[in-house]
RNA sequence: GUGGUUGUAGCUCAGCUGGUUAGAGCGCUGGAUUGUGGUUCCAGAGGUCGCCGGUUCGAAACCGGUCUUCCACCCCA
Protein backbone atom coordinates (compact mmCIF):
# COMPACT_ATOMS: atom_id res chain seq x y z
CA UNK A 1 0.00 0.00 0.00
CA UNK A 2 1.26 3.63 -0.61
CA UNK A 3 0.84 6.22 1.86
CA UNK A 4 -2.31 5.57 4.35
CA UNK A 5 -5.31 7.46 2.90
CA UNK A 6 -7.09 9.75 5.35
CA UNK A 7 -10.05 12.30 5.97
CA UNK A 8 -9.76 16.06 7.31
CA UNK A 9 -9.71 16.47 10.94
CA UNK A 10 -13.32 16.59 12.29
CA UNK A 11 -14.87 14.59 9.97
CA UNK A 12 -15.92 11.31 9.71
CA UNK A 13 -16.89 8.32 7.43
CA UNK A 14 -20.33 6.87 8.10
CA UNK A 15 -20.42 2.97 8.01
CA UNK A 16 -23.85 0.83 7.35
CA UNK A 17 -24.70 0.57 11.03
CA UNK A 18 -23.66 4.33 11.46
CA UNK A 19 -26.29 4.94 8.68
CA UNK A 20 -29.18 2.69 9.96
CA UNK A 21 -28.65 4.88 13.89
CA UNK A 22 -29.01 7.76 12.20
CA UNK A 23 -31.54 7.60 9.61
CA UNK A 24 -33.49 5.96 12.77
CA UNK A 25 -33.40 9.74 14.62
CA UNK A 26 -33.81 11.12 11.31
CA UNK A 27 -36.90 9.48 10.52
CA UNK A 28 -37.83 10.51 13.94
CA UNK A 29 -37.57 13.83 13.87
CA UNK A 30 -39.01 14.37 10.34
CA UNK A 31 -41.82 12.66 11.41
CA UNK A 32 -42.75 15.16 13.84
CA UNK A 33 -41.64 17.79 11.97
CA UNK A 34 -44.06 17.12 9.44
CA UNK A 35 -46.49 16.58 11.96
CA UNK A 36 -46.62 19.72 13.65
CA UNK A 37 -47.14 21.31 9.51
CA UNK A 38 -43.25 22.29 8.84
CA UNK A 39 -42.74 21.82 5.36
CA UNK A 40 -39.48 20.93 3.72
CA UNK A 41 -36.28 23.07 2.16
CA UNK A 42 -33.05 22.47 0.87
CA UNK A 43 -30.56 25.36 0.32
CA UNK A 44 -26.79 25.06 -1.13
CA UNK A 45 -24.18 23.04 0.94
CA UNK A 46 -22.39 26.90 -0.09
CA UNK A 47 -23.66 29.95 -0.38
CA UNK A 48 -22.02 33.77 -1.29
CA UNK A 49 -19.44 34.96 1.31
CA UNK A 50 -21.47 38.00 1.90
CA UNK A 51 -24.70 35.74 2.48
CA UNK A 52 -22.55 34.26 5.88
CA UNK A 53 -19.98 36.93 6.88
CA UNK A 54 -20.55 39.34 9.43
CA UNK A 55 -23.97 36.95 11.17
CA UNK A 56 -22.47 35.16 13.25
CA UNK A 57 -20.08 37.57 15.51
CA UNK A 58 -16.08 38.06 14.81
CA UNK A 59 -15.93 34.24 16.39
CA UNK A 60 -18.38 33.02 13.51
CA UNK A 61 -16.84 35.11 10.84
CA UNK A 62 -13.05 32.77 11.88
CA UNK A 63 -14.86 29.67 12.13
CA UNK A 64 -16.59 30.16 8.42
CA UNK A 65 -15.14 27.70 5.74
CA UNK A 66 -13.96 30.08 3.04
CA UNK A 67 -13.68 28.34 -0.82
CA UNK A 68 -11.24 29.34 -2.90
CA UNK A 69 -12.23 31.31 -6.24
CA UNK A 70 -11.40 29.52 -9.06
CA UNK A 71 -8.90 30.14 -11.75
CA UNK A 72 -5.98 31.94 -11.74
CA UNK A 73 -7.05 34.20 -8.38
CA UNK A 74 -3.92 35.26 -6.37
CA UNK A 75 -3.33 37.20 -10.25
CA UNK A 76 -6.00 39.18 -9.72
CA UNK A 77 -4.75 40.68 -6.11
CA UNK A 78 -4.02 44.01 -6.02
CA UNK A 79 -0.23 44.13 -5.06
CA UNK A 80 -1.08 46.16 -2.23
CA UNK A 81 -3.38 43.65 -0.82
CA UNK A 82 -1.43 41.25 -1.76
CA UNK A 83 2.10 42.62 0.10
CA UNK A 84 -0.08 43.42 3.22
CA UNK A 85 0.07 39.77 4.58
CA UNK A 86 -3.36 41.13 6.04
CA UNK A 87 -5.93 37.71 5.74
CA UNK A 88 -8.72 39.62 6.57
CA UNK A 89 -8.04 42.06 3.59
CA UNK A 90 -7.00 39.36 1.61
CA UNK A 91 -9.63 37.03 2.26
CA UNK A 92 -12.64 38.73 -0.10
CA UNK A 93 -10.32 39.22 -3.42
CA UNK A 94 -9.69 35.51 -3.45
CA UNK A 95 -12.84 33.94 -1.80
CA UNK A 96 -16.40 34.78 -2.84
CA UNK A 97 -18.29 31.88 -1.43
CA UNK A 98 -18.35 29.65 1.65
CA UNK A 99 -19.76 26.65 3.11
CA UNK A 100 -22.99 26.74 5.26
CA UNK A 101 -22.13 27.46 8.68
CA UNK A 102 -25.69 26.85 10.05
CA UNK A 103 -29.34 26.56 8.38
CA UNK A 104 -30.77 29.65 10.25
CA UNK A 105 -29.02 32.42 7.94
CA UNK A 106 -29.43 30.60 4.73
CA UNK A 107 -33.16 30.23 5.45
CA UNK A 108 -33.44 33.71 6.44
CA UNK A 109 -31.85 34.51 3.06
CA UNK A 110 -34.16 31.68 1.04
CA UNK A 111 -37.39 33.73 2.51
CA UNK A 112 -36.33 37.06 1.60
CA UNK A 113 -35.68 35.38 -1.96
CA UNK A 114 -39.00 33.80 -2.41
CA UNK A 115 -40.94 36.23 -0.65
CA UNK A 116 -43.31 36.57 -3.19
CA UNK A 117 -44.08 32.27 -3.24
CA UNK A 118 -43.98 31.80 0.21
CA UNK A 119 -47.17 31.67 2.35
CA UNK A 120 -46.87 33.42 5.48
CA UNK A 121 -46.82 32.13 8.22
CA UNK A 122 -44.38 30.31 7.01
CA UNK A 123 -43.36 26.76 8.65
CA UNK A 124 -40.08 24.81 7.26
CA UNK A 125 -37.91 22.09 8.14
CA UNK A 126 -34.00 21.26 7.03
CA UNK A 127 -32.01 18.64 7.99
CA UNK A 128 -28.63 19.29 6.13
CA UNK A 129 -24.84 19.06 7.07
CA UNK A 130 -23.00 22.34 8.31
CA UNK A 131 -19.91 22.79 8.42
CA UNK A 132 -17.58 25.00 11.26
CA UNK A 133 -13.79 25.63 11.09
CA UNK A 134 -13.80 24.61 14.76
CA UNK A 135 -11.22 22.27 16.51
CA UNK A 136 -12.83 19.27 16.96
CA UNK A 137 -13.35 18.11 20.45
CA UNK A 138 -15.97 15.60 22.02
CA UNK A 139 -19.08 16.48 20.40
CA UNK A 140 -17.94 18.64 18.09
CA UNK A 141 -17.37 18.22 14.66
CA UNK A 142 -15.73 19.96 12.00
CA UNK A 143 -18.69 18.92 9.60
CA UNK A 144 -22.07 17.82 11.49
CA UNK A 145 -25.92 18.07 10.87
CA UNK A 146 -28.25 20.43 12.34
CA UNK A 147 -32.08 19.36 11.74
CA UNK A 148 -34.46 22.73 11.87
CA UNK A 149 -37.44 23.81 12.31
CA UNK A 150 -38.32 27.52 11.82
CA UNK A 151 -41.52 29.89 11.47
CA UNK A 152 -41.51 32.54 10.13
CA UNK A 153 -44.82 35.61 9.63
CA UNK A 154 -45.77 34.52 12.84
CA UNK A 155 -45.08 36.70 16.31
CA UNK A 156 -47.51 34.74 19.15
CA UNK A 157 -45.91 33.32 21.66
CA UNK A 158 -48.00 30.04 20.68
CA UNK A 159 -45.26 29.52 18.72
CA UNK A 160 -42.75 29.38 21.46
CA UNK A 161 -45.51 26.87 23.00
CA UNK A 162 -45.47 24.51 20.12
CA UNK A 163 -41.85 24.57 19.51
CA UNK A 164 -41.63 23.38 22.86
CA UNK A 165 -43.90 20.54 22.22
CA UNK A 166 -42.08 19.52 19.43
CA UNK A 167 -38.87 19.32 21.71
CA UNK A 168 -41.10 17.14 23.70
CA UNK A 169 -42.53 14.82 21.07
CA UNK A 170 -39.64 13.93 19.63
CA UNK A 171 -37.48 13.19 22.69
CA UNK A 172 -40.13 11.34 24.06
CA UNK A 173 -40.33 9.57 20.50
CA UNK A 174 -36.36 8.59 20.69
CA UNK A 175 -36.98 7.28 24.72
CA UNK A 176 -34.70 10.09 25.24
CA UNK A 177 -35.86 10.42 29.15
CA UNK A 178 -34.58 13.17 31.12
CA UNK A 179 -34.06 16.14 28.70
CA UNK A 180 -34.23 19.30 30.09
CA UNK A 181 -35.69 22.38 27.96
CA UNK A 182 -33.85 25.77 29.29
CA UNK A 183 -35.83 28.69 28.98
CA UNK A 184 -34.48 32.36 28.96
CA UNK A 185 -35.45 35.50 27.41
CA UNK A 186 -33.44 38.04 25.59
CA UNK A 187 -35.39 40.50 26.92
CA UNK A 188 -35.17 39.42 30.59
CA UNK A 189 -31.32 39.95 29.84
CA UNK A 190 -31.88 43.25 28.21
CA UNK A 191 -33.65 44.03 31.13
CA UNK A 192 -31.10 43.02 33.68
CA UNK A 193 -28.65 44.75 31.86
CA UNK A 194 -30.99 48.38 32.57
CA UNK A 195 -31.49 47.21 35.97
CA UNK A 196 -27.85 47.29 36.90
CA UNK A 197 -26.54 50.21 34.86
CA UNK A 198 -24.69 47.80 32.55
CA UNK A 199 -26.94 48.61 29.48
CA UNK A 200 -24.01 49.57 27.27
CA UNK A 201 -22.33 45.97 28.18
CA UNK A 202 -24.86 44.02 27.85
CA UNK A 203 -23.20 41.17 25.54
CA UNK A 204 -19.89 40.70 27.89
CA UNK A 205 -22.51 40.65 31.02
CA UNK A 206 -24.58 37.66 29.34
CA UNK A 207 -21.70 35.68 28.18
CA UNK A 208 -20.20 35.66 31.54
CA UNK A 209 -23.22 35.16 33.20
CA UNK A 210 -23.80 32.02 30.79
CA UNK A 211 -20.90 30.71 32.76
CA UNK A 212 -22.45 30.49 36.14
CA UNK A 213 -23.06 26.62 36.28
CA UNK A 214 -19.19 26.25 35.17
CA UNK A 215 -17.01 28.45 36.78
CA UNK A 216 -19.64 29.49 39.40
CA UNK A 217 -20.30 32.70 40.61
CA UNK A 218 -17.11 34.24 41.77
CA UNK A 219 -16.08 33.11 38.37
CA UNK A 220 -19.12 34.78 36.66
CA UNK A 221 -17.92 37.96 39.00
CA UNK A 222 -14.28 38.12 38.15
CA UNK A 223 -14.85 37.47 34.43
CA UNK A 224 -17.25 40.40 34.82
CA UNK A 225 -15.16 42.56 36.29
CA UNK A 226 -12.48 42.02 33.59
CA UNK A 227 -14.94 43.06 30.94
CA UNK A 228 -15.29 46.17 32.56
CA UNK A 229 -18.76 46.07 34.03
CA UNK A 230 -18.53 47.89 37.39
CA UNK A 231 -17.95 46.51 41.16
CA UNK A 232 -21.83 48.08 41.67
CA UNK A 233 -23.17 46.56 38.80
CA UNK A 234 -22.36 43.10 39.81
CA UNK A 235 -23.26 43.78 43.34
CA UNK A 236 -26.63 44.70 42.28
CA UNK A 237 -26.82 41.65 40.23
CA UNK A 238 -26.74 39.75 43.22
CA UNK A 239 -29.95 38.17 43.56
CA UNK A 240 -29.66 36.45 40.47
CA UNK A 241 -26.72 34.54 41.19
CA UNK A 242 -29.14 32.67 44.01
CA UNK A 243 -32.01 32.25 41.66
CA UNK A 244 -33.32 28.46 42.26
CA UNK A 245 -36.41 26.66 42.96
CA UNK A 246 -39.73 25.97 40.69
CA UNK A 247 -39.94 28.38 37.14
CA UNK A 248 -42.77 30.30 39.27
CA UNK A 249 -40.78 30.80 42.30
CA UNK A 250 -37.70 32.33 39.77
CA UNK A 251 -40.52 34.63 37.81
CA UNK A 252 -41.49 36.31 41.54
CA UNK A 253 -38.19 37.24 42.06
CA UNK A 254 -37.71 38.27 38.86
CA UNK A 255 -40.93 40.62 38.51
CA UNK A 256 -39.48 42.60 41.43
CA UNK A 257 -35.84 42.78 40.37
CA UNK A 258 -36.91 43.48 37.29
CA UNK A 259 -40.20 46.14 38.29
CA UNK A 260 -38.15 49.34 36.96
CA UNK A 261 -37.70 47.88 33.33
CA UNK A 262 -40.10 47.93 30.96
CA UNK A 263 -38.84 45.51 28.29
CA UNK A 264 -37.75 43.10 31.05
CA UNK A 265 -41.09 43.12 32.56
CA UNK A 266 -42.06 42.39 28.88
CA UNK A 267 -39.92 39.37 29.07
CA UNK A 268 -41.20 38.37 32.18
CA UNK A 269 -45.15 39.02 30.81
CA UNK A 270 -43.69 36.29 27.84
CA UNK A 271 -41.92 33.52 30.10
CA UNK A 272 -44.97 33.43 32.28
CA UNK A 273 -47.69 32.80 29.65
CA UNK A 274 -45.25 30.34 28.19
CA UNK A 275 -45.12 28.54 31.47
CA UNK A 276 -48.59 28.57 32.20
CA UNK A 277 -49.24 26.95 28.81
CA UNK A 278 -46.74 24.18 28.91
CA UNK A 279 -48.32 23.66 32.49
CA UNK A 280 -51.51 23.62 31.24
CA UNK A 281 -50.42 21.50 28.14
CA UNK A 282 -48.24 19.29 29.82
CA UNK A 283 -45.26 17.50 28.56
CA UNK A 284 -44.64 13.60 28.15
CA UNK A 285 -41.02 13.05 29.20
CA UNK A 286 -38.99 16.80 28.95
CA UNK A 287 -39.09 19.26 31.81
CA UNK A 288 -39.23 22.86 31.03
CA UNK A 289 -36.76 25.18 32.91
CA UNK A 290 -36.52 28.65 33.63
CA UNK A 291 -32.73 29.93 33.21
CA UNK A 292 -31.84 33.43 33.43
CA UNK A 293 -28.15 32.39 32.81
CA UNK A 294 -29.01 31.18 29.46
CA UNK A 295 -27.51 33.60 26.92
CA UNK A 296 -26.80 31.88 23.48
CA UNK A 297 -27.20 33.18 19.87
CA UNK A 298 -27.36 36.50 20.90
CA UNK A 299 -26.22 38.10 17.95
CA UNK A 300 -29.80 37.84 16.43
CA UNK A 301 -31.98 36.57 19.01
CA UNK A 302 -34.46 38.86 20.50
CA UNK A 303 -37.35 37.06 22.61
CA UNK A 304 -37.14 33.60 23.30
CA UNK A 305 -34.11 31.71 23.85
CA UNK A 306 -33.88 28.00 23.90
CA UNK A 307 -31.26 25.37 24.98
CA UNK A 308 -31.32 22.02 25.33
CA UNK A 309 -29.29 19.61 28.09
CA UNK A 310 -28.85 16.02 27.63
CA UNK A 311 -30.23 13.82 30.47
CA UNK A 312 -28.53 14.50 33.63
CA UNK A 313 -24.98 12.49 34.15
CA UNK A 314 -24.24 12.41 29.96
CA UNK A 315 -21.27 14.46 29.38
CA UNK A 316 -22.64 16.22 26.84
CA UNK A 317 -22.82 20.30 25.50
CA UNK A 318 -26.25 21.14 24.78
CA UNK A 319 -28.09 18.64 22.31
CA UNK A 320 -30.09 21.37 20.79
CA UNK A 321 -31.12 25.19 20.37
CA UNK A 322 -33.10 27.80 19.13
CA UNK A 323 -34.76 31.36 19.91
CA UNK A 324 -37.07 33.76 18.57
CA UNK A 325 -35.57 36.21 15.96
CA UNK A 326 -37.75 39.50 14.99
CA UNK A 327 -35.42 40.59 12.54
CA UNK A 328 -33.27 37.73 10.88
CA UNK A 329 -34.93 39.15 7.44
CA UNK A 330 -34.08 42.38 8.12
CA UNK A 331 -30.25 41.93 7.12
CA UNK A 332 -31.36 41.02 3.69
CA UNK A 333 -33.73 43.44 3.27
CA UNK A 334 -37.25 42.04 3.88
CA UNK A 335 -38.24 44.17 7.24
CA UNK A 336 -40.80 43.03 9.94
CA UNK A 337 -40.92 39.67 9.63
CA UNK A 338 -40.86 37.75 13.40
CA UNK A 339 -39.24 34.35 13.13
CA UNK A 340 -38.48 31.24 15.27
CA UNK A 341 -36.76 28.30 15.42
CA UNK A 342 -35.31 25.30 16.86
CA UNK A 343 -32.47 23.02 16.09
CA UNK A 344 -31.75 19.38 17.07
CA UNK A 345 -28.08 18.65 17.00
CA UNK A 346 -28.45 15.19 15.01
CA UNK A 347 -24.62 14.05 16.06
CA UNK A 348 -25.05 14.79 19.69
CA UNK A 349 -28.28 12.95 19.96
CA UNK A 350 -26.48 10.24 18.40
CA UNK A 351 -23.78 9.90 21.07
CA UNK A 352 -25.72 10.28 23.54
CA UNK A 353 -28.26 7.44 22.55
CA UNK A 354 -25.48 5.36 21.88
CA UNK A 355 -23.96 6.00 25.59
CA UNK A 356 -26.88 5.36 27.10
CA UNK A 357 -28.01 2.47 24.82
CA UNK A 358 -31.33 3.70 23.44
CA UNK A 359 -30.79 2.31 19.84
CA UNK A 360 -33.54 -0.09 19.45
CA UNK A 361 -31.87 -3.50 18.55
CA UNK A 362 -33.74 -4.11 15.00
CA UNK A 363 -31.37 -1.53 13.64
CA UNK A 364 -28.72 -4.39 13.56
CA UNK A 365 -30.66 -6.44 11.57
CA UNK A 366 -29.80 -5.50 7.90
CA UNK A 367 -30.72 -8.15 6.01
CA UNK A 368 -33.61 -10.79 7.19
CA UNK A 369 -33.11 -13.90 5.23
CA UNK A 370 -29.56 -15.25 3.18
CA UNK A 371 -30.27 -17.98 1.19
CA UNK A 372 -27.16 -20.31 0.97
CA UNK A 373 -25.61 -20.81 -2.62
CA UNK A 374 -25.20 -24.23 -3.71
CA UNK A 375 -24.59 -23.53 -6.92
CA UNK A 376 -26.44 -24.06 -10.45
CA UNK A 377 -29.93 -25.58 -10.62
CA UNK A 378 -30.19 -25.02 -7.02
CA UNK A 379 -28.90 -21.37 -6.68
CA UNK A 380 -31.75 -20.65 -9.29
CA UNK A 381 -34.40 -22.12 -6.59
CA UNK A 382 -32.81 -19.51 -4.64
CA UNK A 383 -32.84 -16.93 -6.32
CA UNK A 384 -36.76 -17.34 -7.18
CA UNK A 385 -37.44 -17.98 -3.63
CA UNK A 386 -35.74 -14.62 -2.61
CA UNK A 387 -37.28 -12.50 -5.24
CA UNK A 388 -40.87 -13.75 -3.28
CA UNK A 389 -39.83 -12.83 -0.89
CA UNK A 390 -38.31 -9.38 -1.76
CA UNK A 391 -41.92 -8.58 -3.45
CA UNK A 392 -43.33 -8.76 0.08
CA UNK A 393 -40.59 -6.12 1.54
CA UNK A 394 -38.60 -8.92 3.37
CA UNK A 395 -34.89 -7.85 2.86
CA UNK A 396 -33.31 -11.20 1.20
CA UNK A 397 -30.59 -11.93 -0.89
CA UNK A 398 -28.76 -14.94 -2.14
CA UNK A 399 -24.97 -15.48 -1.28
CA UNK A 400 -23.65 -14.74 -4.66
CA UNK A 401 -21.24 -17.39 -4.88
CA UNK A 402 -21.09 -21.17 -4.01
CA UNK A 403 -18.84 -20.88 -1.45
CA UNK A 404 -18.28 -23.78 1.39
CA UNK A 405 -20.96 -23.55 3.93
CA UNK A 406 -19.12 -22.59 6.67
CA UNK A 407 -18.35 -19.29 4.94
CA UNK A 408 -21.66 -18.69 3.94
CA UNK A 409 -23.33 -19.35 7.34
CA UNK A 410 -20.17 -17.24 9.09
CA UNK A 411 -21.18 -14.43 7.00
CA UNK A 412 -24.93 -15.27 7.56
CA UNK A 413 -23.75 -14.91 11.75
CA UNK A 414 -21.79 -11.78 11.07
CA UNK A 415 -24.27 -9.96 9.68
CA UNK A 416 -26.86 -10.85 12.31
CA UNK A 417 -29.29 -12.32 9.74
CA UNK A 418 -32.33 -14.62 11.75
CA UNK A 419 -33.17 -16.61 8.92
CA UNK A 420 -30.72 -18.70 6.88
CA UNK A 421 -32.69 -20.60 4.03
CA UNK A 422 -30.68 -23.80 2.48
CA UNK A 423 -32.28 -25.24 -1.14
CA UNK A 424 -29.55 -28.03 -1.60
CA UNK A 425 -29.98 -31.34 -3.75
CA UNK A 426 -32.36 -33.18 -0.96
CA UNK A 427 -34.62 -29.94 -0.54
CA UNK A 428 -34.89 -29.73 -4.76
CA UNK A 429 -35.68 -32.89 -5.30
CA UNK A 430 -38.98 -32.77 -3.00
CA UNK A 431 -39.61 -29.18 -4.38
CA UNK A 432 -38.86 -27.93 -0.26
CA UNK A 433 -36.86 -25.01 1.39
CA UNK A 434 -35.04 -25.27 4.91
CA UNK A 435 -35.11 -22.07 7.27
CA UNK A 436 -32.80 -21.79 9.96
CA UNK A 437 -33.73 -19.82 12.76
CA UNK A 438 -30.46 -18.78 13.75
CA UNK A 439 -30.74 -17.51 17.34
CA UNK A 440 -32.29 -21.20 18.60
CA UNK A 441 -30.78 -23.40 15.81
CA UNK A 442 -33.83 -24.93 15.16
CA UNK A 443 -34.82 -26.00 11.82
CA UNK A 444 -37.66 -26.23 9.77
CA UNK A 445 -39.06 -27.61 6.33
CA UNK A 446 -41.34 -25.83 4.25
CA UNK A 447 -42.68 -26.64 0.34
CA UNK A 448 -41.54 -24.06 -2.36
CA UNK A 449 -45.10 -24.42 -3.50
CA UNK A 450 -46.64 -22.08 -0.47
CA UNK A 451 -43.51 -20.04 0.73
CA UNK A 452 -45.94 -17.57 2.43
CA UNK A 453 -46.50 -20.54 5.00
CA UNK A 454 -42.97 -19.60 5.77
CA UNK A 455 -42.99 -15.98 5.76
CA UNK A 456 -46.22 -14.65 6.50
CA UNK A 457 -45.19 -13.73 10.39
CA UNK A 458 -41.96 -12.50 9.41
C1' G B 1 -7.06 30.99 17.51
C1' U B 2 -4.39 29.56 22.82
C1' G B 3 -2.63 25.57 26.19
C1' G B 4 -2.20 20.38 26.98
C1' U B 5 -2.72 15.19 25.29
C1' U B 6 -2.58 10.86 22.01
C1' G B 7 -0.68 7.80 17.78
C1' U B 8 2.49 0.33 18.01
C1' A B 9 -1.33 -5.68 13.62
C1' G B 10 -8.14 -4.84 10.86
C1' C B 11 -9.86 -3.50 16.42
C1' U B 12 -8.53 -2.79 21.84
C1' C B 13 -4.01 -2.29 23.99
C1' A B 14 1.20 -4.21 26.39
C1' G B 15 6.27 -3.07 25.27
C1' C B 16 10.99 -1.31 31.86
C1' U B 17 16.21 4.06 32.70
C1' G B 18 17.56 3.50 24.55
C1' G B 19 20.09 -2.83 23.39
C1' U B 20 19.51 -8.79 19.03
C1' U B 21 14.16 -11.34 15.38
C1' A B 22 8.25 -5.68 18.46
C1' G B 23 4.04 -8.91 21.78
C1' A B 24 -1.22 -10.26 23.77
C1' G B 25 -6.53 -10.63 23.32
C1' C B 26 -10.24 -10.19 19.75
C1' G B 27 -10.89 -10.45 14.47
C1' C B 28 -9.09 -12.71 9.76
C1' U B 29 -7.39 -17.29 6.73
C1' G B 30 -6.87 -22.66 6.66
C1' G B 31 -7.79 -27.33 9.21
C1' A B 32 -10.38 -30.75 12.98
C1' U B 33 -15.96 -30.87 10.40
C1' U B 34 -17.13 -32.62 1.73
C1' G B 35 -25.02 -30.01 4.19
C1' U B 36 -24.61 -25.97 9.16
C1' G B 37 -22.84 -20.27 11.99
C1' G B 38 -22.47 -18.61 17.06
C1' U B 39 -18.97 -22.66 21.67
C1' U B 40 -14.03 -25.76 21.55
C1' C B 41 -9.09 -27.37 19.67
C1' C B 42 -4.78 -26.90 16.14
C1' A B 43 -2.00 -24.13 12.54
C1' G B 44 -1.08 -19.64 9.75
C1' A B 45 -1.04 -14.73 7.65
C1' G B 46 -0.74 -9.81 9.05
C1' G B 47 3.75 -4.12 11.50
C1' U B 48 8.92 1.04 7.29
C1' C B 49 5.96 1.40 15.74
C1' G B 50 1.46 8.36 12.30
C1' C B 51 4.94 11.08 8.91
C1' C B 52 9.70 13.96 8.12
C1' G B 53 14.24 15.21 10.18
C1' G B 54 17.92 15.07 14.30
C1' U B 55 20.88 12.83 18.62
C1' U B 56 23.32 7.86 19.17
C1' C B 57 27.62 2.38 17.80
C1' G B 58 22.28 1.37 18.25
C1' A B 59 15.60 4.68 18.50
C1' A B 60 8.90 2.15 18.93
C1' A B 61 11.38 4.60 23.24
C1' C B 62 15.21 10.74 23.54
C1' C B 63 14.86 15.81 20.78
C1' G B 64 12.57 19.18 16.85
C1' G B 65 8.85 19.80 13.20
C1' U B 66 4.28 18.19 11.05
C1' C B 67 -0.39 15.60 10.76
C1' U B 68 -4.04 13.13 13.71
C1' U B 69 -6.93 11.93 18.43
C1' C B 70 -8.93 13.48 22.80
C1' C B 71 -9.29 17.43 26.62
C1' A B 72 -9.52 22.54 28.57
C1' C B 73 -10.16 27.73 26.99
C1' C B 74 -12.74 30.71 23.20
C1' C B 75 -17.15 29.62 21.06
C1' C B 76 -20.87 26.25 19.95
C1' A B 77 -25.04 21.60 17.91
Amino acid sequence: MAQKPSIPKGTRDFSPEDIAKRDYIIDIVKKHFKVFGFQPIETPAFENSDTLMGKYGDEGDRLIFKILNSGDFISKVDDVTYSSKDSKSLTPKISDKALRYDLTVPFARYVVMHQNEIDFPFKRYQIQPVWRADRPQKGRFREFYQCDADVVGANSLLQEIELIQLYDAVFTDLKLEGVTIKLNNRKILAGIAEVIDAKNNLVNFTVALDKLDKIGADGVQKEMLAKGISEQSIKKADPLFALSGSNTDQLAVLKKFLADSEQGMSGVEDLEYITNSIDDLGLQSTQLALDVTLARGLNYYTGAIFEVAAPEGVQMGSIGGGGRYDDLTGIFGLKDVSGIGISFGLDRIYLVLEELGLFPEILHKSLEVLCINFGGKESMASLKLANQLRKHGIRADVYPSNAKMQKQMKYANNRNVPYVILIGEKEMMNNSFVVKNMASGEQNTFSLENPAVFFKNL
